[in-house]
DNA sequence: CATGTTATGTTATAATATAACATTATCGAC
DNA sequence: GTCGATAATGTTATATTATAACATAACATG
């Protein structure tokens, strides 16, 4: 099942084999936007797009370190901030890491299967259950306008080797 | 509407309008499973229960403290994670609050309303959502085990406050 | 009451995030 | 190019949220 959204990035193919047509576009979308990719944000969004987990602030931060960036929090916190302002980036609140956006090129809600085990994290673009959670919102009174959906569970890989039986089948 | 659910809290009735039965229903449950709902935990969940929005960890120990108990972090966040054991509390990682559970006796998931500009928080109980975030999980290869779903936007009154011509209607 | 267990007190510290202000880079007007 | 305005980054300090570690107290059970 491929990716039906716009863009070129695929929803399947995890972003970091991608990271150059990934920054390419994030490039792109800064300029039609007249927003600065400066070195900085585009070093911070280079990392967090190569990770395969979502990464802490604080790791960032050390990461910047190690490049020899000279770093401290606002610097790698201003930065997420701005990359999620262009929807280059999500915040995950159940475990405040932050992770690549697999369609920066709209807005829109997403839902997050965040592996306990592993960490790996997969967004899924899930209109439907946005609708639903909209509706079920208005029925109660309530005006919905952004919904934080983060599911945490066991990806294939750790459900296999947590349940090996599971695997035989 | 009238709450569907097992036990004598009602959905639509604010807890804070139902202390005294909350706190009886939190002991009597405490003591069917053996769980020692000491003076701490009967104060933590007091002030949970009667506060309008959900309150953070260091309110919890400055309204303590307040009360003339010597209070440390620890001494909160122990007591919170009693009650979150019990079902008694929710934590929202939107804004790292704590609110009462509407529906302690069981189980359940839950989807909160979270108004962004009072703070006012509904917990609705809809399983459907969590049906199809499961159902969805699942095609991708994801064994769903817990979903925090955390919607934000704007209570009925704020909306009528901040829009005020859509009260006229 | 002796004993093991659970809960609480207490001190220190970790982890996450922001405030405030100085400095530097960038951009458009001239 | 120079200038002034704006945006970005550097830097220091601090706020906020949460936990580690160990001591003491309360409770249950025989
Ligand atoms: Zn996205
Ligand atoms: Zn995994
Ligand atoms: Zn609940
Ligand atoms: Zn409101």
């Amino acid at each position: 099942m491929r990716c039906r959204h716009a863009g070129s990035i695929s929803c399947v193919t995890p972003l970091y084999e991608q990271q150059d047509d990934f920054l390419a576009m994030a490039e792109s979308l800064c300029r039609q936007r007249q927003q600065r990719f400066t070195e900085l944000r585009r070093q911070v969004l280079s990392l967090i797009c190569a990770a395969e987990q979502p990464l802490g602030a604080y790791a960032l931060l050390d990461m910047l370190k190690a490049k020899g960036r000279s770093a401290a929090p606002p610097t790698v916190y201003r930065a997420l901030d701005f990359l999620q302002q262009q929807g280059l980036v999500h915040r995950l609140a159940s475990n405040n890491t932050y992770l690549a956006c697999a369609h920066p090129q709209q807005p829109h809600e997403a839902v997050f299967l965040v592996c306990r085990q592993c960490g790996n994290t997969r967004e899924l673009h899930t209109d439907g259950i946005y609708r639903a959670l909209s509706r079920q919102a208005r029925d109660a009174g309530f005006l919905a306008e952004h919904a934080a959906v983060e599911v945490s569970g066991l990806c294939t890989r750790c459900r296999d080797i947590t349940t090996p039986e599971a695997a035989e089948k």
